[in-house]
DNA sequence: GATCGTGATATCAGATGTTGATATCAACAT
DNA sequence: ATGTTGATATCAACATCTGATATCACGATC
């Protein structure tokens, strides 16, 4: 029940978080999708690389491919314009997390 | 290009935004929408209506008819089992924000 | 008491986004 | 070749969002 809610309200949110994660260093699609579900936060694998793909559309990520143990991963990182974006979207989000914590 | 960004990625913060003004005072459809675009946020007034629809089916509002220069408005206050969803959304979307911002 | 104006809410067909089961891929092992 | 494995891709079914348009309830005007 609280997942259903959780996810109605936060996908977008977790949507931010994952180009702030390509900001910091390379990911790849699994590995964050693992990570979130960790910490609570489900996205379906179609949405992930939906979005990984969308967003590599739009200029904010790049990928590299990586072979590690025999295996292919499409790791990402941030473009300057994924950078921008990201920090426009921080800004909003800062602005209405404030208007509910203040 | 910000607009659609932003929409994408903060709607469903809005709903909790919308929520927590609920449980401050009673609101009204057409004052939420326009004192978010106010603050550069938009949600169409489709989603807007149906998002307190929901949020009533769900049991976290409640809504009161009130006159008001000869118009009616639905004023929609929070309930118990809404300031309970609240707090759960807002912990949440704390973790995600905290993990922004560190 | 019929018609109009107004602020607000409701609707719904079309567009867009999400899901998750299934398919596919690339490398390595046997 | 065939199988295994970790990972990515697909896509039909489903859910959600949009916004133009309709509807509503009340008050005013004639």
């Amino acid at each position: 029940m609280a997942d259903v809610m959780i996810h109605e309200f936060l996908l977008g949110f977790i949507k931010i978080y994952i180009l702030q994660f390509a900001d910091k260093e390379p990911v790849y699609g699994k590995e964050i999708h693992d990570q979130l579900e960790e910490f609570g936060f489900k996205i379906s694998f179609g949405t992930l690389y939906n979005t990984f793909h969308g967003f590599e559309e739009k200029g904010y990520l790049v990928h590299e491919e990586r072979n590690v143990n025999g295996k292919i991963r499409k790791y990402y990182r941030i473009t300057k314009h994924g950078r921008e974006a990201l920090a426009t979207a921080k800004g909003k989000a800062r602005e209405l997390f404030t208007a509910l914590y203040e």
